[in-house]
DNA sequence: GCACTGACGCGGG
DNA sequence: TCCCGCGCCAGTG
């Protein structure tokens, strides 16, 4: 627990970062905290309320850019409706409501990882 | 310590 | 391209 504690506060700046209009896929989130196998413990962390309750955590979606539906959202189709919001264009499947991730997804930049890397070494997490 | 769980991801067919 | 199976790993009981 107390080990994995820097990588959920790691998370949570990750995904302040994620830009207005954007989605970003759990793996990524985990790859730009140094833990690349991690994507189910974003997950963990976001349905626990574990990065705080200022996080978009509507713009967080699977690799497939599936959204993850009910969860912690008050209704089903509230993380659609945050999402459209945005700009961001959703289209139903049979596996659910789904983004485009290359039209929307964020697409991180190499400078992005490496500010993260400095971020993280300042604060010592 | 053991077994099971899950807002996940990837590689093979 | 779509599915399915397997791997992954922190949490939980």
């Amino acid at each position: 627990m107390s080990q994995n504690f820097d990588f959920y506060k790691r998370a949570a700046i990750v995904c302040r970062g994620i830009p207005y209009g954007k989605a970003a896929t759990y793996g990524q989130i985990a790859l730009l905290c140094g833990k690349p196998k991690n994507a189910r413990q974003v997950g963990y962390a976001l349905n626990r309320g574990l990065l705080g309750l200022d996080i978009p955590a509507h713009r967080v979606v699977n690799a497939r850019g599936i959204l993850s539906g009910a969860a912690a959202f008050e209704t089903e189709d509230m993380q659609r409706l945050l999402l459209e919001g945005e700009g961001v264009r959703a289209g139903w499947t049979e596996k659910g409501w789904m983004v485009d991730l290359k039209a929307d997804g964020w697409h991180n930049t190499m400078e992005e990882a490496l500010r993260f890397r400095e971020i993280f070494e300042e604060q010592r997490i």
